[in-house]
DNA sequence: AGCACGCCGACT
DNA sequence: GTCGGCGTGCTC
């Protein structure tokens, strides 16, 4: 109401100028008091802009500030927005993932903010129609006969549209319009955002899938906060039966939200939408277009938006209304945020449902321990989809062991997995190689004198990349051409490559199968959703024989004609001591093996390993993920480890090697100790150095029911740090680099 | 996050 | 002698 005075946010006391806490999208300690100008009315999750230094910025009316700061210093708020509100579960979202990662609140509201010009009304775009009075027709010339001609047919047309359709440049357009041939006129920018259909008909299901989407349906249509374990083998048909909980949430009014963990790979997932709903969901990653990405985060806003998905970025939208997120795969890394705000998108997924006291579905074939764990001992429901959809059986898996068949020497596949791809691309089916690493080599070195080639910034080798002619450092980016001579020693010629990376095998599977199509599939050369739709339209096609790839290739596309699948090294992932190395090596080379024969044809999948005893393999070979799983819960509880313990990890970085250890030290003297937490080190980070700044981490290890985040915030208010060395800390680490 | 203020090398 | 490199500190 214009010039109301009285408003839910204003204080403290009657003298003073009113005032609201506004809380900035910036990395400050708290919200901001600003005064409120007299007929200002705001209340919390307002939209205002304030000034701030010598510029002016968005921000949240976060509460009605504290007094804290003197009167004297307030400025004034300098408006209000015509925007909905920042919704109330949002605004608790944002206080509880600050609070839960240590980061200042205003670093978590960026995420939720994280659109350039979010706040402009929609821009007006021009559009055409026919002039009144029409121009005399014999002065045209057929180019722009052809342009009244569209335009006599319906609506007004935007510019561009409207030369693609007549055949004409745009140029001739504007000329027209120039000319009064044409009319411009003002179009809003924003077209309406059409809605899934959830009562289309789906996809027949089986028995088991129609049991669980019953059940997930009356979980959906009851409401409340529930989560939900939807645990299915590759091919069981998982998506369709988490798309009947979607079609409850959206039959009930409510806007749904899927974290997928790579977006970019998922076409297919697109496509299966909008097979179930009529249309394609809204979706939301990092490198969508500008334009786009603000119409997107309106409509969200403002419930115009049904259904986003995303990922793990799409957590922080605005939903005035979300009835349900499904986070499918959840067990994938990626999830977790490595840098900025570091936090688990899946947990956070759980928080953020629990907030808004609504349904979750966490999805996986090979869900984590800490999800199965929740399951067990019953913090999750768990529904199970034993079966491959259309009775496929599983690729049949086996270890070859490299010690006793061997590859020839300065090769890297072994004469049984040779033999299994010859046999496959013998039958004209397809194979695939998988290797998780990038470029040629990952070694370069120099025969005359050993120098190894690193990175001047990091504690890492260079890796060779030969499709570019580079060396290249996979953690800061570093290139530089292959040196002609060797900076150790300068002899020519010297360098020998060691190791195999997918460019390698590449060359190598060249070599053996000269006949056959392949293709290197890596983050080089799979650079955005185009490519992927490519590669995927060239496998079904049969136009390739042979991928050869990393990670990227392990991601769900079904390829009929794909019958096997050979790991180059299934040993690579268990080095190094990450205490998730066993699970992850499980997980990504189960779901690659699965890969292999997913219709009528059976399929298999080797293993090129040196211990083929150990459990990973023998439970892959087993096919035994539950016996796995028991395994590594009992190991991990018995050291007290996560999920069955906490774990945080500091991490002390600054450009001074012994000014960091000292921080690092006194932080070790200082720190918490007890029954219930303990503190290790302080160690050299595994890259001591990276990006030009050394690093020592110390890992915090508590008992689950230990309050974690309050001891730490305890303790690092007890160690003073100077301002040139940083101290990030990263709650429930997955990653001890 | 910006942006200004503050001290040490290559330019007119 | 200045221009400008980015390290450090502040913004209600």
């Amino acid at each position: 109401m214009p010039g109301e005075v009285a408003n839910s946010t204003s204080g403290p006391g009657p003298d003073g100028p009113r005032r609201a806490a506004v809380l900035l999208p910036l990395p400050l300690a708290g919200a901001y008091d600003y005064a409120l100008p007299a007929g200002l009315a705001v209340a919390d999750g307002d939209y205002v802009i304030v000034p701030l230094g010598n510029r002016e910025v968005m921000g949240v009316v976060w509460g009605q500030g504290d007094g804290a700061v003197d009167d004297s210093r307030l400025r004034p708020v300098a408006m209000r927005l015509d925007l909905p509100p920042l919704p109330a579960v949002s605004r608790r979202f944002v206080d509880w993932v600050a609070a839960y990662t240590m980061v200042p609140p205003g670093a978590v509201l960026r995420m939720t903010m994280s659109v350039s010009a979010a706040l402009e009304p929609p821009r007006a775009v021009t559009a055409y129609t026919l002039a009144d009075p029409m121009p005399e027709a014999q002065t045209l010339s057929p180019a722009r006969h052809r342009v009244l001609a569209v335009l006599a047919e319906g609506p007004p047309r935007l510019g561009a549209e409207l030369a693609r359709d007549a055949g004409v440049s745009p140029g001739l357009v504007r000329t027209m319009a120039a000319a009064g041939q044409i009319r411009a006129v003002a179009l809003a920018a924003d077209p309406p955002w059409a809605r899934p259909d959830p009562d289309r008909a789906g996809p027949d299901l089986t028995a088991d899938q129609q049991a669980a989407a019953d059940s997930l349906r009356r979980q959906v249509a009851d409401g409340g906060y529930g989560a939900t374990l939807l645990d299915g083998v590759t091919g069981s048909g998982k998506t369709e039966v988490y798309f009947e909980a979607i079609a409850a949430a959206l039959a009930g009014g409510r806007q749904v939200l899927v974290l997928l963990p790579e977006i970019a790979l998922s076409a297919q997932w697109l496509g299966r939408f909008a097979a179930r709903f009529g249309v394609a969901p809204a979706e939301w990653h990092s490198d969508l277009a500008a334009g786009l990405r603000r119409r997107t985060w309106r409509a969200v806003l403002t419930g115009a938006v049904r259904v986003v998905v995303g990922a793990r970025s799409a957590l922080f939208l605005p939903f005035p209304d979300l009835g349900l997120i499904v986070v499918d795969e959840e067990h994938e890394a990626a999830f977790k945020q490595e840098d900025g705000v570091l936090y688990h998108a899946r947990d956070m997924a759980v928080a953020r449902a629990h907030l808004g006291d609504i349904p979750i579905i966490l999805a996986s074939a090979t869900p984590s321990l800490e999800t199965v764990v929740n399951a067990d001992t019953g913090r999750y429901r768990r529904l199970a989809l034993p079966d491959r959809h259309g009775g496929a059986a599983l690729p049949a898996i086996t270890a070859v062991d490299l010690r006793t068949d061997p590859p020839e020497r300065g090769r890297f596949l072994s004469p049984p997995l040779i033999a299994a791809i010859r046999q496959t691309l013998e039958a004209g089916e397809q194979a695939m190689l998988f290797l998780n690493r990038r470029g040629y080599a990952p070694l370069t070195l120099c025969r005359a004198c050993g120098h190894r080639m690193g990175c001047p910034d990091c504690t890492s080798w260079l890796v060779e990349h030969r499709l570019t002619r580079r060396l290249l450092c996979h953690h800061c980016g570093y290139t530089a051409p292959l040196p002609s001579v060797c900076p150790g020693c300068g002899a020519a010629n010297s360098f020998v490559a060691v190791g195999p990376g997918v460019e390698r095998i590449a060359e190598e599977a060249d070599h053996l199968f000269p006949d056959a199509r392949w293709l290197v599939v890596t983050s080089d050369t799979l650079t955005g959703p185009k490519a992927a739709e490519t590669l995927v339209r060239q496998v079904h096609d049969r136009e390739i024989d042979l991928l050869i790839g990393t990670q990227m290739i392990a991601k769900g596309h079904h390829f009929p004609w794909l019958t096997c699948v050979g790991v180059v090294d299934a040993d690579l992932g268990l080095a190094g001591g990450d205490l998730r190395a066993a699970e992850r090596t499980y997980q990504v080379l189960h779901q690659v093996a699965g890969r292999a024969g997913r219709s009528d044809r059976a399929g298999r999948a080797l293993l090129q390993t040196f211990d083929p005893r150990s459990p990973v393999i023998e439970a892959l070979v087993r096919g035994d993920r539950d016996g796995f799983l028991a395994e590594e819960a009992a190991a991990r509880r018995a050291r007290g480890w996560p999920p069955f313990g906490r774990l945080a990890a500091l991490i002390v970085t600054g450009h001074d090697a012994a000014l960091v250890d000292r921080v690092a030290a006194d932080l070790a003297r200082a720190a918490p100790r007890g029954p219930d937490i303990d503190v290790l080190g302080p160690a050299p980070a595994p890259l001591a150095l990276l990006r030009g700044r050394h690093r020592r981490r110390l890992l915090v290890k508590a008992a689950r029911r230990c309050p974690v985040q309050a001891h730490i915030a305890r303790w690092l208010a007890r160690v003073p740090v100077p301002g040139t060395v940083r101290v990030t800390v990263d709650i429930d680490p997955y990653s001890f680099l």
